[in-house]
DNA sequence: GAGCACTGC
């Protein structure tokens, strides 16, 4: 009955006119198949950053730092680094540029490549997680942040490179973030060892110039033009108060006015919103009486599996013309013929991780859900919040890639002033053990002080060298030191109780069992359970089941996995996520490569699960809970909160005395996931000084 | 008896 409401809200201009010289055209990538140079070397000509070519090589000949501010799709990302390698700005050496996703690097490479005229891997090639696509004639290197950073653990200097572009900077990822110090640091440390000089490059999209500039010590800042498609901006005349309504509201007022080739994306926040609202449009589209162009409704979400995906980039398919034959004018059918629409719902992956052609108008919620790290409680906290100005921008952007387009925001424009100007950045939101171990390990130890752009709070540095500490990563002396352990967890790419948990497993004799658990707890859940289907997921389940907690059915279904080797029908029977699987199956072999390489056995325990639990307690003590007298409810043993088992876990409705766990999610409770039956002994054995006051258990 | 934005090593 909402659905006959919706021409209730109605749309303004914003005063000042739209803000559209912002969003500028976007390089479109196409494989040309084999006749390449000509062609490739006729479009890099056109690209409108290649007016500029000599300027920019003259500038960063002579800087040892610049900051380029340039759209996405100026083409900045693929020329600057040829530019620089044809001028030989590099002198021979690497010239490396960071991309925050692989799949960017990746692509980016690919095309370079091609333009270049060389096989991947050799002048041009690429280096992420997994996959190392680069050899020793390799001069161009792109990389996730992520990889430049592991690499600097093991050459502090970046000896290898003489210019590090850091590209997509205003992503400010907690890897971009810290390399911003690392780099800075690598350059002067190397001008007074009077080393080759390292240059630094720093690509972003941001307005918020100055502040990049001041942190690299007034560094020139240089302008990209490119070509741009206005977006119109239309904010909502009050306040709404029920976004997903009001965004279905808005796509039918669209959809009845706009000629139906031109498609919309619309920001939701979640999965399960995403899915209740392309039910309802769904429904509406069916059951309205009205002569509507059909509607291609998708889905988008990070879980949602790959096939699904894929559907988001179809060609959207030409109309069914009967619908419209009857009682229209041939004039409008010419305008309908054209295609029917489609309407992809997504979530902030449409922002930057996913691009779609086709988009003509984006439905603005104006809300996200992010995580919210409390220092104080070690809680993380999934919220609706609403975006900031930068990311509104962002999204208004995704209307304009090819043509002009419109963006509708559901919120007033007075709403949008009371945005904050840009997101948080992730390394003052989240917990910091793994970067305080990788500062360290990069020889950096007075981390409260570390030449941060924006500093996290003293409180969450604090908190993160607490941790390490308990875990016997560090010491405190008259400054903070890696210990020998904590040298060896930074090796691992783990969260540091984690990389605790192997290093305790190789002393056990079990580290074939815990490298399987410590993968799988580091991916994304390989369970799945639909709502549809949730008996016969759980009566699947049962197989793998175990008394002893979720870390021993974790393994009995990874054993289980590889024993079909992987089977694709296994998995469907058995509600398992084969992505995910294959995800922990690589991360395994790469912990494995790393134990091999630093001489630690590999050994299994068979079926000794005592072990594997007794690891586990040593490694978690920290995250260790007791049942309450009365039976009801457990006790966090490090903070002394009620905390419960969620009901996902296989110890629900089980009561054992003690259990350590994954990690704790506050929701409408404070629950655990993820949870191991263990001894009290084993906590106290684990850490004496920790539970000093109070003996688990007595 | 609950509810899982998005990346990355």
């Amino acid at each position: 009955d909402k659905a006959n409401t919706f021409l209730s809200i109605k749309m303004r201009m914003p005063d000042d006119g739209p803000p559209s010289k912002k969003f500028k055209y976007t390089l479109q990538h196409k494989n040309n198949g084999n006749h390449v140079s000509d062609k490739l070397q006729q479009e890099r000509r056109n690209l409108p950053i290649y007016p500029a070519r000599g300027k920019i090589i003259n500038q960063i000949q002579r800087l040892d730092t610049a900051i380029l501010i340039g759209e996405t799709g100026s083409g900045k990302t693929t020329q600057i680094p040829q530019y620089l390698l044809e001028a030989n700005v590099n002198k021979n050496a690497i010239i490396a540029v960071t991309q925050p996703r692989r799949v960017a690097a990746i692509t980016i490479s690919q095309r370079v490549a091609e333009e270049q005229g060389t096989e991947l891997g050799q002048k041009v090639g690429y280096c992420v997680r997994f996959e190392d696509v680069t050899s020793e004639n390799t001069k161009i290197k792109y990389m996730t942040d992520g990889m430049l950073l592991r690499e600097a653990i093991l050459d502090p200097l970046m000896k290898r490179y003489s210019i590090v572009i850091l590209d997509e900077a205003h992503e400010r990822t907690i890897h971009t973030d810290v390399l911003f110090g690392v780099v800075k640091q690598a350059q002067s440390r190397r001008k007074a060892k009077g080393i080759r000089p390292l240059k630094i490059l720093v690509m972003s999209a941001t307005m918020d110039v100055d502040h990049f500039s001041a942190y690299f010590n007034a560094a020139p800042v240089l302008y990209l033009e490119g070509r741009q498609y206005p977006v119109q901006v239309f904010y909502a005349p009050e306040p709404q108060s029920d976004y997903t309504f009001s965004s279905i509201v808005t796509l039918f007022q669209i959809h009845r006015v706009e000629p139906p080739n031109k498609d919309v994306l619309m920001f939701l926040t979640g999965q399960e919103e995403i899915e209740s609202a392309v039910k309802t449009i769904r429904d509406i589209t069916r059951s309205t009486e009205e002569n509507m162009a059909p509607l291609v409704v998708c889905p988008l979400y990070a879980a949602l599996p790959s096939h699904a995906q894929l559907k988001v980039f179809k060609p959207t398919p030409r109309v069914c013309l009967y619908i419209y034959l009857k009682d229209k004018k041939l004039t409008d059918i010419e305008a309908i013929t054209e295609g029917c629409r489609k309407v992809i719902v997504a979530t902030n992956i449409a922002e930057t991780s996913v691009t779609i052609q086709g988009i003509k108008f984006v439905i603005d919620s104006g809300v996200v859900k992010a995580k919210v790290f409390n220092p104080n409680s070690g809680l993380d906290l999934l919220k609706v919040v609403r975006v900031s100005k930068a990311q509104a921008l962002q999204r208004t952007g995704r209307a304009g890639r090819e043509s002009a387009g419109s963006c509708y925001r559901l919120y007033t424009e007075q709403e949008f002033e009371q945005f904050s100007d840009s997101t948080v950045p992730e390394i003052q939101r989240c917990n910091l053990s793994s970067v305080v171990l990788q500062l360290l390990a990069l020889g950096i130890s007075d981390i409260v002080n570390f030449d941060f752009m924006d500093k996290p709070s003293t409180e969450s540095i604090i908190a993160a060298v607490h941790q390490l500490h308990n875990l016997g990563a560090v010491v405190k002396e008259t400054s903070i030191k890696l210990t020998p352990v904590g040298r060896k967890m930074a090796a691992f790419p783990l969260e540091p109780r984690l990389g605790k948990t192997l290093l305790i497993a190789k002393e056990h004799n079990c580290l074939e069992e815990i490298l399987t658990i410590v993968s799988l707890l580091s991916v994304d859940s390989v369970i799945v359970t639909p709502q549809s289907k949730r008996e016969e997921a759980l009566a699947a389940r049962q197989k793998f089941v175990s008394s002893e907690g979720d870390h021993v059915m974790l393994l009995n279904i990874y054993k289980a996995y590889k024993a079909v080797k992987g089977n694709r029908e296994w998995c469907m029977e058995n509600f398992i996520n084969q992505r995910n699987m294959r995800t922990a199956t690589e991360v395994r072999k790469q912990l494995h490569d790393i134990c091999v390489r630093m001489d630690f056995p590999v050994k299994s325990c068979g079926n000794d699960s005592t072990t594997i639990r007794k690891c586990l307690a040593y490694g978690f003590f920290m995250n260790a809970a007791e049942l309450q007298k009365d039976g009801s409810e457990y006790t966090s043993l490090s903070s002394r909160k009620t905390v419960s088992i969620h009901p996902s876990s296989v110890l629900f409705r089980c009561k054992p005395a003690y259990v350590i766990y994954n990690e704790l999610v506050k929701t409408t409770k404070c629950y655990m996931r993820d949870l191991c039956v263990v001894d009290p002994d084993w906590l106290s054995e684990a850490a004496p000084a920790y539970f000093k006051k109070k003996k688990p258990g007595t």
